[in-house]
This record gives C-alpha cells, sequence and structure tokens, in this order.
RNA sequence: GGCGGGUUGCCCGAGCGGCCAAUGGGAGCGGACUGUAAAUCCGCCGGCUCAGCCUUCGAAGGUUCAAAUCCUUCACCCGCCA
C-alpha cells in the first residue's frame, strides 16, 4: 500500500499541489518518513474543514509514516492571514492555552501514538517562546526577504485589501521556523496543509535550505467545495465542530445525510477509508437507485464512527431511523427514546406547572430565533407534535400527549427536531 | 489638508418628506413534488401581550402635524486634487 500511496491520493482527490513528484515519491516509497501539520487554535475545537487534512494524515500514518499533529501554541496567538482579507481580533492567552489543550485532545483520537510509526505530537510554543526579539531578527528574520514575503498571495490580498499588521506579516517566518525545528528535530521532511497554506510550507522550505542547506517536500490538499458553490462545512447553525458539545453526534450524522447526490462522490473519495472497490460500489448504488441513499448512510456512518466511536455513531444512525423511519414514535421503547432525545435541541419543564404552548416551547429548545418565526411556522403548516401536524397558534400539548408520561417531540419542518423533557 | 460621493434589514441593493417595517435579487425558512437529495412551483422572511402595538434605514441632536428621506455635528468608507 505504501507504494500507492500518492497514487490514492490523486485518485481521492486530494493533491493540489506538491514540490518535486518524483522526489517525494521516491521517499515516501523507500523509507518511512516524519511528516507534519499544523493546526492553529482559532477556536475551542476543530471543525469539519479540518477533516480533510486530519484523514489524509491518518492515511499517511497507515501507509507507514509518522505524523507530527502540530498545534500552534505560538502561531495561534499571531494570525495566520492566509485567506483572510481582514485583520483577526488577538485572542487571550490563556484563551488560546485552553483551546491548544482541547484541539490536542482532538487530534490524538485520530492517530496511533505507539508501534513503529507512532505519531508524536508538538506544540510550536516550545521553541519560540525561548527565542529573544533579537535572536529571532538576527539568526531567523536575516534569511527573508521581505520583496518575497510581500508577494506572497496571503500578504498581497491584504495589501491591495484591508491591510495588515506587523504581527500577521510576521506569521510566515514563525511556521518557517516550524519546519525548520521539526526538520532538525525529527528530521521532519514534509509539511501538508490546506491550500492556502502553500506559501507558509514554501517559506520553510526555503529556510531549511538556507540554514540546513537540507531539504523536504511540500503537499498541499485542494479546498473542499461544493457543487452548488456553496461552502462546505457550513450549516445554517455554523460550522460542523468536531467537539460533541458543540455539534451532537447526531446533528455531525445528518450534517452527511444531507450531503447533495452531487457532492456525494467527491466527499466520499476525500474522506473514507473504504477501499476503492467499496467505495464505487457504493456510487454505483447512488446512480442506480438514489432514492435508497445508500452511499450517504455508508458515509455518514463511517465519518461518525471516526470522529465520536462506534457507540455515538449507532445511537446516531438508530435516532435518525427512530425519527424518520416511517415506524410509530410510540413502538419506540423509552430507553431508546431517551438517548435519541439526548441528543437534539431540548429544554425541559416542570411537570406541576401549566404546558406553555407548542410555539413557547419550540421557541424555549432555541430551533427557532423568536417566538415571531415559530408563529409562522405553525401558519405555514410545518408545525409537528409527535410527528403529528398540529395546527393552530395556541395549540397546547396536554399531557395525555405525552410519550412516557415525560416527553414530547416537536418537528418543524421536514426534519428539524426538538425534545421537551417533563420534570 | 481641499473638493465630491457614500453609510439602508443576514448579504447585495432600491427608496430621497406622508400610500415605508421600507421595491428587487441572493441566502434562509415553510409547503407541494421526490429520496431526510437537486431542480421546479407556491408562500414566508424585524419584534411582541399580533386585526393592534413597539423598535429599525452609521451615531447624536434639530426642523416638521409627519423624516430612511430636510438641516447641524461626529464617526467610518470610497474617488479626485495636494
Amino acid at each position: 500500500m505504501t507504494k500507492a500511496l500518492l497514487a490514492d491520493l490523486e485518485w481521492r482527490g486530494l493533491i493540489a499541489q506538491t514540490t518535486d513528484r518524483e522526489a517525494l515519491t521516491k521517499d515516501l516509497e523507500s523509507n518511512p518518513i516524519s511528516f507534519y501539520v499544523g493546526f492553529d487554535p482559532t477556536a475551542p475545537s476543530l471543525h469539519i474543514g479540518n477533516l480533510a487534512v486530519i484523514c489524509t494524515m491518518r492515511r499517511f500514518q497507515l501507509a507507514g509514516h509518522k505524523p507530527i499533529p502540530l498545534v500552534g501554541g505560538a502561531t495561534g496567538l499571531v494570525g495566520d492571514p492566509s485567506g483572510r482579507n481582514e485583520e483577526r481580533s488577538l485572542n487571550d492567552e490563556s484563551v488560546v492555552v485552553d483551546w491548544v489543550n482541547r484541539i490536542r485532545k482532538q487530534l490524538e483520537s485520530f492517530l496511533s501514538f505507539e508501534g513503529p510509526s507512532a505519531a508524536r505530537m508538538a506544540n510550536n510554543l516550545d521553541w519560540t517562546a525561548p527565542i529573544s526579539a533579537l535572536t529571532f531578527l538576527r539568526d531567523i528574520g536575516k534569511h527573508f526577504s521581505v520583496n518575497q514575503m510581500l508577494s506572497k498571495d496571503s500578504v498581497s490580498a491584504r495589501l491591495d485589501g484591508g491591510g495588515i499588521s506587523y504581527t500577521e506579516f510576521s506569521y510566515q517566518v514563525l511556521q518557517a521556523l516550524d519546519y525548520l525545528e521539526l526538520y532538525k528535530r525529527h528530521n521532519c521532511i514534509l509539511q501538508m496543509g490546506g491550500s492556502d497554506q502553500w506559501g507558509n510550507i514554501v517559506a520553510g522550505l526555503d529556510l531549511i535550505r538556507k540554514v540546513e542547506s537540507g531539504s523536504g517536500h511540500a503537499l498541499t490538499i485542494p479546498l473542499i467545495t461544493k457543487s452548488d458553490g456553496s461552502k462546505f462545512g457550513k450549516t445554517a447553525g455554523g460550522s460542523v465542530w468536531l467537539d460533541p458539545e458543540m455539534t451532537s453526534p447526531y446533528a455531525f450524522f445528518q450534517f452527511w445525510i444531507g450531503m447533495d447526490d452531487a457532492d456525494v462522490e467527491k466527499l466520499l473519495k476525500v474522506f473514507s477509508f473504504k477501499s476503492h472497490e467499496e467505495i464505487n460500489a457504493l456510487l454505483d448504488s447512488l446512480k442506480s437507485n438514489p432514492g435508497a441513499r445508500e452511499a450517504h448512510r455508508a458515509l455518514a456512518r463511517e465519518l461518525t464512527a471516526l470522529v465520536h466511536g462506534d457507540h455515538d455513531a449507532e445511537q446516531a444512525e438508530a435516532a435518525a431511523k427512530a425519527l424518520f423511519g416511517q415506524g410509530e414514535l410510540s413502538e419506540l421503547d423509552e430507553k431508546t427514546l431517551q438517548t435519541t432525545l439526548a441528543q437534539l435541541p431540548r429544554t425541559e419543564i416542570k411537570k406541576s406547572e401549566t404546558i406553555p404552548t407548542w410555539v413557547d416551547l419550540l421557541t424555549a429548545t432555541g430551533v427557532v430565533d423568536s417566538k415571531s418565526a415559530a408563529r409562522r411556522i405553525v401558519k405555514e403548516g410545518g408545525a409537528y407534535l409527535n410527528n403529528e401536524k398540529i395546527s393552530g397558534e395556541d395549540f397546547t400539548p396536554s399531557l395525555d400527549n405525552a410519550l412516557y408520561g415525560r416527553f414530547f417531540i416537536l418537528r418543524k419542518g421536514k426534519r428539524d427536531l426538538a425534545a421537551v423533557e417533563l420534570i
């Protein structure tokens, strides 16, 4: 499989750009290499946009290479200008430290830290923090030509647009230093990243050449795009996060299930660890029997399991089946119902108090922004209680409607569900 | 520093004293069709104690029975000149 690694990536559409392809192929095929991918802590969690490169890292490890996931404890304090037309606002140091820890933990679950190709976690704060400003300017800065720095896409875009601070302008130097450090410490000879990272990665290669007379490789993967032009990984509710507290496994599962048919082929290839044959079989099914949605289901199942574990993936799928199945909700046993509802947006009311109207309940779950919005849903005929359509803006569920005496399932439209528990 | 243009609801963008919660497009939402898809069609799309009321058109003041629309000051953006 090692030999076929790049070919496999190619087939999956995962290669945007590489440095000398032949040299890279040769290095990958002759020996296991160390390679790194950096993740800056810009939020408390990684999101689905990070997943393609994470999966790619995993593919490299499965092929016998040694991953160095790097969390940008230092670079996260500075801010990467790549792909942004505005200056980032700086986050508090304590916040970044917290995010570093959380992201490190998330990354750990995708890689193996044992065996011959064990992964090794890195944090660029380790070597960046101790450097004095003078050392930095004399030993590192001297190798950078401002002329070249200005020509990078990430910088020139900003020169034309909203401007750039000295802080963010320096970002590429820090990232270059990371590559140099990892090259020196662990003989890391490949850096991967999203296609917007090309400039930063190449800056590192230049630095390695100048300081160590060494050489390495760069590989970028394309930005995942959707066929309708909208941004992959964004939903109405915002980003799809990998943290189950921020995006429930159920919502995560639904994200994949709801994908356009037109995008499924690309997504399966990018994200699935199935063999080419298996993937092709799923794609055949998608063409011949689209209504069955087998490819969607396989994709959702596999990725939810990868990110949240088998158990949560099964729960999410079971929940989907229960809530969207043709079966009666009342046929679900209490325990299944409870675990299913646990993943939905929810609210609680006291049994002793008067039950609020459907509109008030839905508003309380946060599925709609305002009461007016909830009223509109009722007026337009998109309001359901326990999968049965209701009407009348003042409709109020009664205790008799409660499943097992304590649950209401509210539905808005076709697939937006929320749970109410009577306590 | 001088002169001119601009700042409108999630985004783009009309409106230029009353008929304006504000045209149109996009996004989003609901319905129909279908497959928890796409396309299409229909409807909705500031809030609320909802046949009424309240708060919006960069900010603050002012004129008027009445202002997003007129005046003043301030802030930011964009052109031309220096």
